[in-house]
DNA sequence: CGGCTGCTTGACCGTCATCAATAAATGTGG
DNA sequence: CCACATTTATTGATGACGGTCAAGCAGCCG
């Protein structure tokens, strides 16, 4: 995992104190005994967009939490078509203790910072840091959450609700990076800029490409939606987007 | 959460010691102090097939492990359409420490029975228990895993792949619940007896009932399956049928 | 035996994939 | 800064896979 080809390692260049995901992350509730446990053995290392962080089998050396950009968790068949299992914003944890090969290809979608630390030695940390092990169980619920929830996408709702569902989806994380935790419910338009290609969603959604053009032409048709470019959608009327989705999202 | 219409409530009529799922529940790694405190709270339910054992929402007051029979978990859409999100079989675990409500609905397709407990004298006791604290998370990092095969199932797999990938599924299970943990791999016939009608099938797979019946009826003429009765599936040829599911699985 | 439920089969149709051609955006070098 | 090349996105024509609607069939139990 976490291959050195044309990327950038660096030391402990970011106090934990400072960092953008402190209060989100693996090391949420973290005492001062335990950061400092992690803050001596953590490094960062920066992925540019397209690069490959990890491959399937590869042994798992690395467990990291993503600062900044944006990754995927992908599974792919013999032939090539590839399903896009998870999507790795910041905060995200990857990799998981006790297992000693990686599970999915890690894909930067864009450019990636991410905290790191060596697998062994984290794991023997882990016994002595019980606050991150609650919420390393607490975030992988979630995570499994997210997968059930994409599930009934993939196998129940039509393209137009997948891609509504999926423009609310990263609404409501980018809404909640910024501002703290709150709900997206305000009346005002939400500009929403893509962290993925056309490509990308359609491989996220069990799409096709053209499928998703089309999807994204009919809304601004219909009036759901405004591009701005190709990487930017303007919501109008959140509230009129949810009704699209099919459910109680 | 686990309403007592009609089901049979017992206090611990099982020793843990005999119990079937001893060594693959939540309590596998448990020692002798840790399973004396399980074995003190624990009690078993019985639920008839088809019966509701929890809807999404509801209170989440006791978490459990499957001891004998099957179930589903299930994500539904307003309008009825519904995707099953994860089989539950013997030594699953239901519910999940730290929440306070159900996440998706719980239903009971043969005849279950449940090892409970209730959720906050269990999370009390967790902290107790490191070593059930551990296969926690390692079951639900499992379960992770299992939810992201699925997705490239039903985002990318064909009617036939889905249905070839499902009998392998339950023969794996199968297999690895009767002898211990051996892969299945001999050259002999496999019988598989299904859990699930034709159905519950179709929801697991993002399918109608009308495309599985046709599938099975395409596998049948190809010489991949027998059938004898709707519910007992004889695959002759094990590498036969793992060629049709499009990937290494 | 009749009625019920679950399964299979058939006819037809819609959604989305496929193949193909532009068009727009992005990047590169002169 | 513009001409050109390359990638990415849109649009169109067509067809296949699987969904829908509907009828028949088989097993089960009173």
């Amino acid at each position: 995992m976490l291959d050195d080809d044309a990327n950038v390692t660096v030391r402990a260049e970011i106090r934990c104190s400072t960092c953008p995901v402190r209060h989100r992350a693996v090391c949420a509730r973290a005492d001062a005994d335990e950061l400092a446990l992690l803050d001596s053995v953590k490094f960062y290392k920066t992925y540019q967009a397209g690069q490959t962080i990890a491959l399937r089998g590869d042994p798992l050396e690395v467990l990291s939490s993503v600062v900044t950009g944006t990754a995927t968790l992908s599974q792919s068949m013999e032939d090539g078509r590839t399903q896009i299992v998870g999507l790795l914003l910041p905060s995200d944890f990857i990799g998981r203790p006790g297992r000693d090969t990686v599970a999915h290809d890690v894909t930067a979608v864009t450019e990636v910072t991410l905290c790191c630390f060596r697998r062994k030695p984290f794991e023997d940390l882990l016994v002595n840091m019980p606050h991150v092990q609650v919420r390393l169980l607490e975030m992988t619920l979630d995570e499994l959450d997210a997968a059930r929830d994409w599930m009934l996408l993939l196998g129940r709702k039509t393209a137009r609700e997948k891609i509504a569902s999926f423009l609310l989806l990263i609404a409501q994380r980018t809404v909640s990076n910024t501002i703290s935790n709150s709900d997206l419910a305000c009346d005002d338009e939400v500009r929403i800029s893509l962290p993925l290609s056309r490509e990308t969603m359609a491989t996220y959604l069990g799409l096709t490409i053209e499928t998703v053009s089309r999807q994204f032409t009919a809304l601004r048709k219909d009036g759901l939606i405004t591009l701005d470019g190709t990487r930017t959608v303007i919501v109008p009327d959140v509230a009129a987007l949810s009704a699209e989705v099919g459910d109680g999202d």
